[in-house]
RNA sequence: GCGCCUGUGGUGAAGGGGUUAUCACCUGAGGUUUCCAACCUCAUGUCCUGGGUUCAAAUCCCAGCGGGCGCACCA
């Protein structure tokens, strides 16, 4: 079997057996667009059933699911819909694209705030050169949208709304209701798996870049002064590790958790702890260790909203590829959606351990003259007092916001010193974010899980995908279909899908061999068969899918086993 | 978006301006004491879509759609 034809034959078994096949493939397909077909809508709920529990099992996290369709205004205030409309040009003589702010950023401060007007201008610039071709004649520029514009309404007046590139915002939306869940105390997450889009240049990669996708995130919310860390030292697994080549680290690391936050190069403790965390849940579902790696992004990869950032990356057919993005999104977001939507209710409290007491000195108003001296603007006079600073130096003409000047005498103020007894504080918090890519790591899971062995001169494939993810639990198989075989497993079946958790199918067609072999590639863990003597004894063989071993077991054992997850315990005399 | 290559049953391939398009595997029905893709009989095909050239197109040409690679893009 030739490696190079590995990542063919990996993607014609997933669509033969029905893991992943492109979608509206009657009408001709569409790219970025996917469908999960039976066994792989299996894998993909076990996936994220594993990765909900994997959070939730937390104890301050919660999930949450909110609405894909999202109002502009969200979308603005994320800084997604400037960041998703980048104004493109075209070289008239060699046709190569480029983002047009990427081509005046030597020669104007703020390139992505430059309008469609104001670029073509810029772009006649004569320092402005195609690098493939050197010539300077460019296309007028058209925005790039990046995101799904759609409309809320059936009639006119839409309300102007994108289908979201990211499920963060919900859980942004959803910050007074998760502050009142956890009583007000930090820190707490909240997690959400659901679609995301981005309508892409040019999708690539099978389902490594796809217009509409799975993703799973948590938003982790921290007070910054008090970051809450976990005990780094209960994982001892070296991991691979890429820093920021300008961080002044070496190269690559293989090194501990513990050790990498110890020598700084992770610098933050939530940070470490949440690596750790994806780490785990990596492994849990059956990634090749030796294919996972995290990579610290360089300051001007980091996206807008981050101050420190980690790639986890796995690496399958298509090279390394990020699959999880791990960022520490500060205050941005919350501080962004305040600004914009003017709600008082995206921060926290933060008591001090001691009150403070502050003496101040404050220009207190008297009302009694204010009033019926400035008559209506007396609310502006009284505001325009607050601002200015204390002094003894009166009268003074002071200015009020509609502009006018008043003098302001001795007689309409008093200058006092108060005493303000302050327990705490309010502060937005920072928020750390996991962001995973489902699909990217399935098909990783997948990649790796497939296993081509040659046997008797015979290719044979083999998915080996672990109890936590296979698609259903066990294939029940009757040796001959009668003489009552066909009976007990049709009975077994019936028993063991009523067990709460537990799968499994009956496959009655043609021989024992071509069954054994259907279940191992779509990655069934257990084979259970009834044979002659099944009927004497109540027993049953059960193959084990990676080593073909076999053993014989009651009917009740088999299914206790099953239901509890520990039918691998029932082969310890045959460890392979 | 651009350039090059490409599209034949569920999968993998062969062929190719002219009756009914070929093969293997898979799948379905039946048979066979059938424990690792055994065997026997039978069954199952929009040659990606649309337009053009032609007496005749799955085949040649053009466009679209899909796939692969390169450039660009991937916040």
């Amino acid at each position: 079997m030739s490696e190079e034809q590995r990542l063919d034959r990996l993607t014609s078994i997933l669509k033969r057996r029905g893991f992943i096949l492109p979608s509206f493939e009657i009408y001709g397909g569409v790219s970025g667009l996917i469908d999960y077909g039976p066994v792989g809508a299996r894998i993909k709920r076990k996936v994220t059933d594993c990765w909900i529990n994997h959070w939730l099992n937390q104890g301050d996290i919660v999930e949450i699911d909110s609405p894909t369709i999202t109002p502009e205004q969200v979308l603005v205030a994320s800084g997604h819909v400037g960041e998703f409309n980048d104004l493109m040009t075209e070289c008239m003589n060699c046709n190569s694209t480029y983002r047009a702010d990427h081509l005046v950023v030597n020669i104007h401060e703020e390139p992505e705030t430059i309008n469609a007007l104001e670029m073509n201008e810029l772009l006649k610039s004569e320092l402005i050169i195609c690098s493939n071709c050197q010539e300077n004649k460019w296309s007028p520029v058209k925005p790039m949208n990046l995101m799904f514009k759609t409309g809320i309404g059936a009639m006119k007046e839409q309300r102007v709304a994108y289908m979201r590139p990211e499920t963060a915002q919900g859980m942004f939306m959803l910050f007074p209701s998760l502050y009142r869940h956890f009583r007000q105390k930090l820190p707490f997450g909240a997690i959400q798996i659901g679609r995301g889009y981005r309508n892409e240049i040019s999708p690539r990669q099978g389902m490594i870049r796809l217009r509409e996708f799975n993703m799973a995130e948590l938003e982790y919310f921290i007070d910054p002064d008090n970051p809450p860390s976990e005990d780094l030292s209960i994982s001892n697994s070296l991991i691979n590790l890429i820093p920021d080549p300008e961080s002044g680290f070496d190269l690559e690391y293989n090194i501990t958790f513990e050790k990498a936050f110890d020598i700084g190069l992770i610098k933050h403790p939530t940070v470490a702890s949440t690596l750790m965390k994806t780490w785990d849940f990596l492994v849990k579902i059956g990634i090749d260790t030796r294919k996972i790696r995290f990579r610290q992004h360089v300051l001007n990869e980091m996206a807008h909203y981050a101050s420190d950032c980690w790639d986890c990356e796995i690496f399958g057919e298509y090279g390394w590829i990020e699959c999880v993005g791990i960022a520490n999104r500060t205050c941005h977001d919350l501080e962004s959606h305040e600004n914009e939507s003017g709600s008082k209710s995206l921060r926290a409290w933060r008591s001090f351990d001691e009150p403070r007491v502050e003496n101040k000195t404050v220009i207190s108003p008297k009302t009694s003259v204010i009033g019926p001296t400035f008559k209506q603007e007396a609310g502006l006079v009284i505001a325009a007092l607050e601002a200015i600073e204390v002094d003894n130096d009166w009268p003074k003409k002071i200015e009020l916001s509609n502009g006018n000047i008043v003098t302001i005498t001795s007689e309409m103020i008093e200058i006092r010193e108060i005493e303000a007894t302050l327990s705490g504080e309010w502060f937005t918090p920072h928020v750390i974010e996991p962001a995973f890519g489902i699909d990217r790591i399935i098909w990783h899971l997948l990649d790796h899980s497939y296993d081509e062995i040659e046997r008797s001169g015979e290719s044979y494939t083999i998915m080996k995908l672990n109890d936590r993810v296979s698609p259903i639990d066990a294939i029940i198989l009757p040796l001959f279909e009668k003489d009552g075989m066909d009976v007990i497993a049709m009975k077994i079946t019936n028993k063991a899908n009523s067990i709460s958790g537990v799968r499994v199918e009956i496959d009655t067609s043609k021989s024992i061999g071509r069954r054994y072999a259907r279940a191992d590639e779509i990655g069934v863990p257990w084979t259970i068969t009834i044979d002659h003597i099944s009927k004497e004894d109540n027993t049953v063989t059960i193959r084990r899918r990676d080593d073909q071993v076999q053993i014989r077991a009651t009917i009740e054992d088999m299914l206790h086993n099953l239901a509890d997850k520990t039918i691998e315990n029932m082969f310890l005399e045959y460890q392979s």
